[in-house]
This record gives structure tokens, sequence and C-alpha cells, in this order.
DNA sequence: TTGTAAGCGTTATCAC
DNA sequence: GTGATAACGCTTACAA
């Protein structure tokens, strides 16, 4: 039925070995053979069978996306479509494919990691998250699999990475805060199981800890990643004794979430609360009034892991390869500090 | 160096055919051959390559998404995620993966389609958006490759879609301000080659008739798909001269422009204006107002062609199947009417 | 119930 | 320059 390489061969009156070379542009074809078998896949609309040709090469010439194991809520965070996004661009461009696993039901992550790899669909594997102890990054070091995590490995690993330095952009970001005169700032962190958050929540009570400050527990609070975890930290932070003036969260969505919480107990932001978020997703600035937040750009840390992993896949070095994606401070008016040159 | 059936075959002291019915749970088996193979299996760490098994089964279990040229615009869409999110879901229910096209540089939409089906690196496809003379449709057809199509086609075809009933649905986002007084109502669409646009612009023109208002074209503007256009698009409809005094904006993220630039002019919504959206995406109701939107269930667009296309590709049919997800007025302030009973 | 062998569509290694 | 031929790792008649 699918014409393969062997009728194109017949017709064209060669070997399906000379058509192999027309296909892969080998140099030591002759012009008048490589224009006829040319000829004769158009005309018999032929096209390559990929498949085929990985299980040859051994390589599928795709990337392969993890998601967390939680994909539902994944897709509901803004990140994602940016980073893939960056992903994308680079993937595209270097030409290879995107494959993401959503695999087999009722498979944990290490299973459909070794699904993906193991079979030979992908050559790479870019991780999304890293948690804090990641099963997954030893099943990558142990079967030398290219991979490259965006975050960072809790622990010393081999794995190469692409990063904001979360620890000091938390800190900027606590540090614009009590630049404003705030004294008790609250924090609103994702999962306590994601490196990201437990970073961001470091740099926080560093920044605290430099200002002469008290790091006080009841000012934080880690919720699930969505808007809704957003609502109840901020809830929980206003229910407290001695109220926080300022609040930073680890993540727009969850800064979100805050000030839906705040508008419908009444809080006027920023002038009761200031609110500070995390990523400058792109509605960050059509929030109300318009968010601050860090910018961790993420569209940079996709096309960054996926350059890597490339490389990685074309140019096997010994050693990891790490990356840190700068952060910006994007100030708009729900932190109170208005700073029209940098809106 | 990796571990195939074979190597289990050798170790288990039986023929690599036993083992391939080991894997595929065929029944004639004796108990005790398969639990023997599978603890070699697990001892070796094997794992079925699943490019190998494609190859004969001429099956790869992936599904292909095939994602507009414009990528670049299409990611910043918060449509994206959530009709992958529903995609993602019944795939991995059926032990489909994933396959993104980005494929090639500079190769366009009909040569990624062929890389994508007739390499058989995936089993069928999903196309994203329908233009309105869409050239991808007769490919699809022609070559007889399962797909479904998330709008409809603009002409007769062969094609299976899922879709909202968009004149359906924007007739009763344009009753509803009509309803609620309005006179002049203006409409920002997205590009005027896509299906979706015209049927909504359709759907909004035959309201206005209905209610024995004209139809003003210098009311109704087209502009790129993204919030820089809705904001274009009301920066154009606030000049002329009989200023409409509501607005309906064919998606969210064009909303979300035109509510920035009516506030950057001073414009009040809902008072000045009344705004209704499309889409309902997550951040909708937390727009400044809350946005009334069409909420027209891309989860559930996301889940159905998914599961049309699974069935397309295991039991297929001669007919093309049609399936329309029925849409939902999400009232909230930017219309001016607010319905407590609906937020 | 299990084994043998052919074949899926390529590419790579030799020859010539 | 080009052509046989043997892989790549698996499935599946057909035998036994």
């Amino acid at each position: 039925m699918a014409v393969n390489i062997k009728d194109v061969a017949i017709r064209a009156g060669v070997s399906p070995s000379t058509v192999s070379r027309v296909i892969a542009n080998n140099p030591r074809i002759s012009a008048e053979t490589r224009e006829r078998v040319r000829a004769i896949m158009k005309e018999l609309n032929y096209h390559p069978n990929a498949i085929a040709r990985s299980l040859v090469k051994q390589s599928s010439q795709a990337l392969g996306l993890l998601i967390p194991n939680t994909i539902e809520q994944f897709f509901l965070n803004p990140f994602f479509p940016e980073v893939l996004r960056g992903i994308t661009q680079v993937a595209q461009h270097a030409g290879y494919d995107l494959f993401l696993s959503t695999a087999l039901h009722g498979l944990n992550d290490i299973e459909r990691l070794e699904q993906m790899v193991r079979s030979k669909r992908v050559d790479g594997v870019i991780l999304l998250t890293a948690r804090v102890e990641d099963p997954l990054l030893f099943v990558l070091e142990e079967n030398h699999i290219p991979a490259v995590l965006i975050g960072r490995p809790a622990a010393p690993s081999t794995i190469s990475w692409v990063n904001n330095d979360n620890k000091k952009a938390a800190y900027d970001a606590t540090t614009h805060l009590l630049k404003l005169g705030h004294k008790r700032i609250g924090f609103i962190g994702g999962s306590t199981e994601l490196v990201v958050t437990m970073d961001r929540l470091s740099g926080y009570a560093t920044a605290l800890q430099d200002a002469g400050g008290a790091f006080d527990p009841r000012l934080v609070t880690s919720e699930e990643f969505l808007e809704e975890g957003g609502y109840i930290g901020m809830m929980r932070l206003l229910a407290i004794p001695e109220r926080p003036s300022a609040i930073i969260a680890s993540d727009d969505v969850l800064a979100f979430g805050a000030m839906r919480a705040a508008g419908e107990l009444g809080h006027h932001i920023p002038d009761d609360l200031a609110i500070v978020g995390f990523n400058d997703i792109p509605l960050a600035k059509l929030a109300n009034p318009p968010m601050t937040t860090m910018n961790v750009h993420i569209y940079e840390l996709g096309q960054e892991s996926a350059k890597m992993l490339i490389e990685q896949i074309e140019w096997p070095a010994p050693d990891p390869k790490e990356h840190l994606v700068p952060h910006t401070l994007v100030v708009r008016r729900s932190c109170g500090a208005w700073n029209p040159l940098v809106l």
C-alpha cells in the first residue's frame, strides 16, 4: 500500500541503497541518477519511513518531555506553554520533534521515563520540574540517558540543568518589599517537595535575616500549585493575629489566587496589602492592579534546555553543563511602588 | 549494549517468540514460563523497543498534534494548554502518546503533516485550527489519514470534526448584550482566514439582524490573535464617530487587550463599555472587572477530539463523525449584568 | 504450549 | 558510483 524505498528503486531502475544515498544527500552519487531518483520520489509521493530509519540508526530525532504526574495541574499553569514555546523554537530549528510522555494509564514517572527512552522513541529527555528527592534523576544517571533538568537537582548529580538563581531572585523580591518599608512579609509557596519552592523560601528568609528581621514561620504557607492554592494561602495568612502587610507568592498563579482572596475580604491592593509574584506570565500585567512580579524568562529557560539537550545528544560530553537564566523584577502596581520606567 | 528480546529469551531458555507472547499477554502460554520470563525481564531491566514494534505492527500508538505554523502565537493563547489537557487525559487513558509536530525548519504545514503521518510516527492527527481554505484537509482526505479537526471544515469534507456551534454561540452572546439595551455593538475578531472567526461574526450579524438592527461594517474589526490585537481593535472601534457601547471579542485574549485599551483611555467597564469575551480561560474571572465570556468547554473539545481520533484509528468507519460541544454564557461583571447565580 | 523463520523499511559494510 | 547483503528488534504465520 504505502510506497517504500524498494518501489522507488525498482521504478528508477536502481537499487534501494542508491535511493537511500539520494535521500541522505550522499555526495558519491551521479548528478544524473540523483535527479532521476528524486523525480520518481515525487512522482510516487514517496516519504521515507522514519520508524524504520530510527530502528537502524538507533536514534529518533525527537526530544521527550516528561510532564510531572500531575498533568492536570501542570497544564493549568501558564508556565507550561511558555517553556514549551521556547523548547519548540529550538527543537524546530534543529530538526527535532517533540514527544510528550503521557504513556500508559497508571504508570508512574519512572516507568514513563523508561518507556520513552529505553524504547528509543526519543533521543533525550527534558524534565520539567525537580522534586527534592527525585528518583528520576537516579534513573537518568544510571542509564546514561541524555537529559536536561529545568530547575536544579537538590543533591549533587551528573545531570545537566538550566535554572534561575531562585534564592537570589526571592532575595531580591523580598528586599524590594523591605525597601518599601514592609516589616511583616508573608510567603505563599507551592509544594515543599519542589526544589524551586525551597529555594525561593530560602532566599526570602535570608533577605529578612540580612535586614535584621525575624523569620516567622506563621508567615509562611505552602499550598497546591494552583490559583486555589494562592487563595487558601492568602486566607490563612490574613487570619493570623499580626497580619502581613506584604506577600511574596512563588508563582503568579498563586499570586492571582491571593489577590482574589484579598479582594473578596475587602482588602485593597496595594494600599492594605502589597503583592509580588513570580514568573511574569503574560496576564500578570493585566491583573488589577497590574502585578509586580519576578520575570524569570521562562521562554529562555525552554530554549536553553533544548539547546543543551540537543548538544548533549549530538556531542556527548563527560561533564554535565549548567546554565543560569537571569531574573528581572518587573515593578508594576501591586507592590505599591510604581515605577513607570520599568512598566 | 541495550538488552533486547533475544537476550531475555536466551537467559530464560526460551525462544524470542515466547518472550514476545509474554509481553503481549498471549493466553496460550503456560503460567510457569510466563512467570519465569517476567522475572528475567525484571532482572535484566528489559524494556521492549517501541520503535521496532511500531515497524512491524505498522502503528505507533501515538497521536500527532499539528500546531499551526504560527507556533509562537499559538502557545501564547491559554486555549492551547487547555485543549492539550483534554487530549492528554484521553490519550493517556487509552495508552497513546502525543507527538507534537514542529518538524524541520522551513517546512510548511503540509510537509510537516506528511512527515509525521507518512513516516508512520503517528497513527492519526488532530488539527488544532481550520482555515477557510485549508489545503491540509485535502491532503488528509486524499491519503485517508485518520484525522480529527477541532473546528469545522469550511467546505464539505470527509474529515471528522469536533466543534462548538459558533454561530449560535455568537448569536447568544450578542443577544445577551441586546437584551441589556445595547444598540451599537462592536465585534473584535481574529484572522478572517479562520473559520471560527467567520462563524462567530456570522452569528453576531444574524443576531443584530433578528433584532432589527443594522450591520455596520465599521463596528467590525479583525486582528491578530493576540492580546495586542484586541488592544488595537479596541482603539480602532473607539475611534469611530458613533462609538459602540458594547463589544464582543471572539477570544478572551482579545478581550483582555480590549479591556486594557479601554482602561488606558479612561473608559470604565462596564459602565461606559460592556465587554463579552469567548472561551472562559481560567483568568477571565480574575479580570477587572471579572469577564463575562462564552464558555466553549475547551477541555471537552480536547477530550472529544482525542476520543474520536482513537476510535477512528482502532475501528475505521467509512463515514466521518461530528460532535458539537455545547456552550454556556458565563455572566460576570464586564457586561454590566451581574448575575450572582452564575458566577 | 512453544519454536522457526520471514518480514516490517531503512541504513551500513562490503564488494565490484 | 552503484549493488548485494546483513543488520536494527520485534511480531506472527506456520510448524511441531
